[in-house]
DNA sequence: CCACCTTCTGAGCCTTTTCTGAGATCTCCG
DNA sequence: CGGAGATCTCAGAAAAGGCTCAGAAGGTGG
């Protein structure tokens, strides 16, 4: 993790403000960028309009319980990775907690190391490879935000151009809504035509071909 | 869990004969289709040749170590999902395990639900867009909207007539009255015969045979 | 301060989908 | 066989969805 790579965004939702405090210190030495909330509410608010790499998330949260908070994420087409942290560490509790929609599940109290190694192996797969995302016959390389044809030209992409394909790039072939795109990719704030118009700018660089649209669904690339 | 999906397959590397028979018993009854080796030079082989959507692999293995499998692997840019079991649940261990690539830690010994509930939390992202209903020798795709053919070529629907196929098809071989039709797909203004019109561009899409016409009554999808 | 790049907005145009309705065709049954 | 009602086919209008692009606003580096 060397020049300019952005740091992974971790958003911790965790209602007890002293252990919200000390992984909040944890994380930034490992050089996370923390947004915190307190309660449910609050972080599902962050969790749709702001772009995370991983969400930590405390089981038993004020106003809105920790599932139903995973639970209403996934409903708006939020994907990303969530790891669970709880008091309830019963076999029933962690199965409910993975198959309502997390992607691991740590028990309290935890250990710091586990913890980070853990978030080290969610935040490892939107990273694969660190070097570079098939596409088609092309290649993303993430570190120079630059698209490598198979003669080995390169096309430098803008910052938000990056970020559109990297996002469709990391699941292929599946269709991704406008509305995710618009919340993965942009501020929530902006336009409702604004992937639309950053589509057509990736298309003008890249050919007409990267982006299929699916008329009412979204965007895709990769399909078959 | 709709047939006509493909099964999940998974790869289980673990040297101990008994606990692997036992495992292999419980992914089958779970519906996934697993391949067993019982060390690491077998499980690599297989790993490196073999497509799957899990691996299951002991961190303790003849021949191979767990964690050098998992190297080795990842070396070759397969990027499948791993989860190691291992009876050495020290956090160093665990530690160790995460950091060496697998993506979950489960230590023995472990109760049957949790591995499974983990394998789901491994399983989802892949399987995400591999939902599929049954459609005599074609399915339908529900994420992108397509029909499947035997040869799998695609033909994608609008929203209208996905919505009306799905709704014949999550009830094969029932007879489905045009008024229901029209109350479940189309909005209650329309006039009398859009659900014919409908029919008629499915048709047109996939070939008169798809949906059944039983005169006076309704519409039909898989008759035998 | 200028030149250049990136981001974002919004308006106009184009494409696809949805829906209507009317004539052609079919099915059932007397 | 013939007629009534059911069903099929399809053209075209209206609406929804998507594309293109010019230009404003803001940032960056020379």
């Amino acid at each position: 993790m060397h020049d300019g790579a952005a740091k992974s965004r971790v958003l911790l939702v965790e209602d007890d403000r002293e252990l919200a405090g000390m992984l909040a210190e944890l994380l930034a030495d490992e050089g996370y960028e923390t947004d915190a909330a307190h309660d449910g509410q609050r972080g599902l608010h962050l969790g749709l309009t702001g772009r995370y790499d991983v969400m930590i998330i405390d089981r038993r949260l004020p106003v809105l319980d920790g599932l139903e908070l995973i639970a209403r994420l996934r409903a708006r087409a939020v994907t990303t990775r969530v790891l669970v942290l709880s008091a309830l560490g019963e076999l029933a509790d962690r199965v409910g907690g993975l198959d309502a929609g997390a992607d691991d599940y740590l028990v309290k109290p935890f250990e710091a190391e586990e913890l980070l190694a853990r978030l080290r192996a969610l935040g490892r797969r939107d990273m694969e490879g660190a070097e570079c995302l098939p596409l088609g016959a092309a290649a993303l390389d993430l570190q120079r935000h630059e698209v490598v044809l198979p003669r080995g030209e390169r096309i430098t992409l803008s910052g938000r151009e990056f970020e559109l394909l990297r996002t469709l790039a990391q699941r292929p072939k599946a269709i991704h809504p406008r509305a995710s795109l618009r919340t993965n990719v942009f501020a929530d704030s902006t336009g409702e035509s604004i992937v639309d118009t950053y589509v057509y700018y990736l298309r003008r660089k890249l050919g007409r071909d990267v982006v299929r649209t699916v008329h009412g669904l979204g965007y895709q690339i990769g399909a078959v």
